[in-house]
RNA sequence: GCCGGAGUGGCGGAACUGGUAGACGCGCGGGACUCAAAAUCCCGUGCCGCAAGGCGUUGAGGGUUCGAUUCCCUCCUCCGGCACCA
């Protein structure tokens, strides 16, 4: 067909080339010589390179996988053949979801279809032709790996970072299953659509909110995206104000507030505690008890995602007693609403309805009085009646005493010191990030490694019995409890290690936990004793680069860094921080759309690589944009890093072998080396084939090259096409010559990256741009060595130039060193 | 609403710290080869012009500068994140 034709009228000069043929071969003989085996000890001057490791999912590679892995392999090999000793591992973050609706949907036990995707993965990627080292994957299902998982709960338990408490669930009354939050978007069952409510159970938690300060500072000296690192910062939350405490007046009771606004107070004139606070039964008074329980009751009917409209209506209950603003002497009521969150602050809020637009929501669906304190931009110091009077930025303070005319910059702190001095309040600092909810009402994760006595009591298995098995005589099918519960086998054998009466924590840990710590145990051989050997973690960590989507920016990334500080304070490992360096690659995505399987538009890589090839596809996927953009898929372009294939491979088997390259070639290979270095060293690998595109378009018209130069422009294609390289290297006598000239190993990519002489890419002339007012109207070519003088004096002589000179005076010039001259009439 | 980021030909994109905007590729137009098509090769491809040359131009408007895709201000659009956070 096709292919017997393309080689007709070729010319003869060259067979075409056939990646269908030659790729396999390489892989072939790559797996064979073990080349990707990897000595972590024997390692001199050690890279770890790192991609986010999948889900092994059911379905084939995706085009977004080949992106993700294919690109940091070539990237990898480029580092490798710089010197470096690049461990770039891979592993599969196998427990989930996915694998348990699949055995809900067919009864194929999670342990068994996750082997499978794992083995078709791996074959997928060895396709791919990507160097992982397979002796050092793991696997987070698998009990080798999630005794560690387990282990590391016992860590946290023993060193007080993890603690039970009560905390509601999304839970399908339906379904009979708790949902986690996506699944339960829109306050409705992902499944049935029937409404979510809200259950309280008892879970695990790490206490992640003792780092909040660390994990914040820790951020200032990591090389990451600013975004990303903002991202953080926001998650945190950081937030320094005041707790501000109120008597409660005819009552023991006292109620504190945190504000970060205090010199306002002299215009508080309420206070809302939220529905949840132990303290509410407390303050309210016998004859608002059935409204007020009417009201919570209903609350905790919403779930959070409905309660945090923003928009909504305000709700609420007035308790009955009243707190004493001692900066005014007036009384002020105490209601309770459902816009004041428990876990945040302290959940009771003072409402300064003047210059809150909630609290003047509130205030003016409650009837409660307004008054103004802060002179808003325009001057306007009346009366607030309507949302648009509500001011909420800085301005001068009025009718507050002591604080008049102040502004807040100044008035805060003197609020603060008058507060702290009359022991009316203490400074606080707060976040936003809450502690780490780690049980999962699941089936398919690792079993939380802790039995209750018959008392309910909480114990840690001892780490003799790690790992904890997750057992199998389960059913899935949803039954409303977490589906341990139907195991006999776990009951039995938590009775026989512990006794009679004893049961096993039937919930299993959040996935986040399984992947919190995978890259320090990417870095055992052979001792599965350790959880890790602190002299190689010593030596990697942290990760140099760290390669993933910038999805993780909140979930995964702090609960690794947190991990990581976790560890280390417990003598564990050697750094704070994990990853030094973080980049994200770009979405690739499908009309504008992200991939995803229920839109039913991920694109298949498949026939794409079968037509053109592994290093096709991912020269197509480099040569898109930069790898941090990601874009938009088409195939239109494919053809062009086809035909340049083609081209190379035509070009390096016809080209004539000469003894000297012409200085013109020798100038523009060097030039070339330069410029594919910096790109690649930039991760933009969509000009390194540019550049090398530029040198074969140049090379074309040239009489013949040295075998020399050939082997170099070999060296610089075989990060990004590794089996075409390979083919050609070997072509060229490589693998004889590399053995001859220095004993190191025969493949391409083993090879040194190509260095350049400096001296080359300067040559003895320049090409100086003439400009006359700012617009180029010439250029002159001048030697190296020319002066300023003689520069503007050839610029003035130029024809064209001389037309805009001819009866005008030039008032300015300006020299640019090498680059050009401007003439300012 | 708040916090980030981005807007460059028909398309993907290039342009290091302000200095020839549009590299490279796709697509498109023309030509060579062919009975023909595909493939391949050559030429062209911001606009006007046969050409020499001219003009315009990096989302819109303003500013700084001899000179702005690049720096500053205002606005518009798109993308990402957070959000009743006190």
């Amino acid at each position: 067909m096709e292919r017997d034709t393309r080689e007709r009228y070729h010319g003869g000069m060259a067979q075409l080339y056939d990646p269908a043929s030659v790729e396999p071969k390489w892989q072939k003989k790559w797996e064979e010589a073990k080349t990707f085996d990897f000595d972590l000890k024997k390692a001199k001057d050690p890279l770890y390179l790192l991609v986010m490791f999948p889900y092994p999912s059911g379905a084939r590679i995706h085009v977004g996988h080949w992106f993700q892995y294919s690109i940091p392999d070539s990237y990898g090999r480029y580092l490798r053949m710089r010197g470096k000793d690049v461990f770039h591992p891979m592993g599969f973050d196998a427990f989930g979801l996915p694998a348990e609706n699949y055995a809900i949907k067919t009864g194929v036990p999670p342990a068994a279809s996750t082997a499978e995707n794992v083995q078709n993965m791996i074959v997928q990627f060895k396709r791919m032709g990507v160097m992982f080292d397979w002796k050092h994957t793991l696997n987070t299902s698998e009990p080798a790996y999630y005794r560690w998982t387990q282990w590391l709960f016992l860590q946290m338990y023993k060193h007080k970072l993890a603690y039970r408490k009560e905390a509601p669930v999304n839970f399908c009354p339906s379904c009979q299953t708790v949902l986690a939050n996506e699944q339960a978007q829109d306050g409705t069952c992902e499944r049935c659509g029937t409404p979510v409510i809200q259950k309280n159970l008892t879970q695990w938690f790490w206490k992640i909110t003792d780092y909040a300060q660390r994990l914040l500072d820790g951020l200032a000296l990591l090389d990451w995206p600013e975004k990303t690192k903002v991202m953080q910062r926001n998650w945190i939350g950081r937030k320094e104000g005041i707790n501000i405490t109120y008597r409660v007046k005819d009552s023991r009771e006292k109620v504190t507030v945190f504000t970060t606004r205090p010199e306002t107070n002299f215009g508080a004139t309420f206070i809302v505690i939220s529905p949840e606070h132990p303290q509410l039964t407390a303050l309210v008074t016998a004859d608002q008890k059935k409204k007020v329980a009417a009201y919570v009751r209903q609350t905790k009917k919403r779930t959070t995602s409905e309660r945090t409209i923003a928009d909504r209506k305000k709700t609420g209950v007035f308790t009955g007693s009243s707190a004493i603003n001692d900066l005014t002497g007036v009384a002020m009521p105490i209601w309770v609403a459902d816009y004041v969150l428990m876990d945040f602050g302290t959940g009771v809020v003072v409402g300064v309805p003047g210059h809150d637009l909630r609290d003047f929501e509130f205030a003016r669906e409650m009837g409660i009085e307004v008054i103004r304190v802060i002179k808003s931009a325009d001057g306007d110091t009346g009366p607030i009646d309507s949302a648009d009077k509500v001011f909420e930025d800085e301005g001068e303070i009025i009718n507050s005493d002591f604080l008049n005319g102040l502004h807040p910059h100044a008035a805060i702190p003197k609020m603060m010191d008058y507060m702290e001095s009359k022991g009316m309040g203490k400074r606080v600092t707060t976040y936003r990030l809450h502690d780490w909810l780690v049980s999962r009402q699941r089936y398919w994760g690792a079993p939380i490694p802790v039995v209750y006595d018959p008392e309910g009591r909480p114990h840690p298995v001892p780490e003799k019995h790690l790992p904890w098995l997750l057992p199998t005589d389960v059913e899935f099918k949803p039954t409303g409890e977490s589906p341990l519960v139907h195991s006999k086998e776990f009951i039995e054998r938590t009775e026989k290690i512990f006794g009679a009466g004893w049961r096993p924590e039937f919930d299993t840990m959040d996935t986040f936990v399984c992947s919190s710590f995978y890259y320090l145990r990417f870095l055992m051989e052979g001792d599965q004793k350790k959880f890790v050997e602190s002299k190689l973690e010593e030596k990697w960590l942290p990760v140099d680069m760290y390669i993933g989507g910038p999805e993780h920016a909140c979930m995964h990334l702090i609960y690794a860094r947190f991990i990581m500080m976790a560890l280390m304070d417990m003598g564990f490992v050697s750094h704070a921080e994990p990853f030094q360096r973080l980049v994200h690659q770009g979405l690739i995505t499908n009309k504008g759309a992200k991939m995803s399987k229920s839109k039913n538009n991920v694109v298949s890589p498949d026939e794409f690589v079968e037509r053109h090839g592994s290093d096709v596809f991912r020269m197509y996927l480099m040569f898109m944009g930069p790898f941090t953009d990601g874009g938009d898929w088409s195939d239109t372009g494919i053809k062009g890093i086809d035909r340049f294939v083609q081209k190379v491979w035509r070009i390096i088997n016809v080209i004539k072998k000469v003894d000297q390259d012409s200085p013109q070639l020798l100038a523009n290979l060097h030039r070339t080396i330069a410029r594919v270095t910096e790109s690649l060293d930039r991760l933009h690998f969509n000009t390194a084939i540019s550049s090398l595109m530029e040198f074969f378009n140049v090379l074309e018209k040239e009489e013949g090259m040295t075998v020399e130069s050939t082997r170099t422009v070999v060296r610089l294609l075989t990060p990004l096409a590794p089996h075409l390289a390979e083919e050609l290297w070997e072509m060229l006598g490589g693998p004889a010559f590399a053995k001859a000239s220095g004993g190191k190993r025969g493949f391409a990519f083993e090879q040194e990256w190509p260095s350049y002489d400096p001296a080359l890419l300067v040559s003895d002339t320049m090409t100086i741009v003439v400009q006359v007012n700012g617009k180029m109207r010439g250029s002159v070519d001048m030697p190296c060595d020319a002066s300023e003088a003689d520069i503007i004096a050839a610029a003035k002589t130029q024809e064209n130039v001389k037309k805009y000179l001819e009866g005008r005076s030039v008032r300015k010039e300006i020299y640019v060193q090498g680059r050009l001259v401007n003439l300012v009439l």
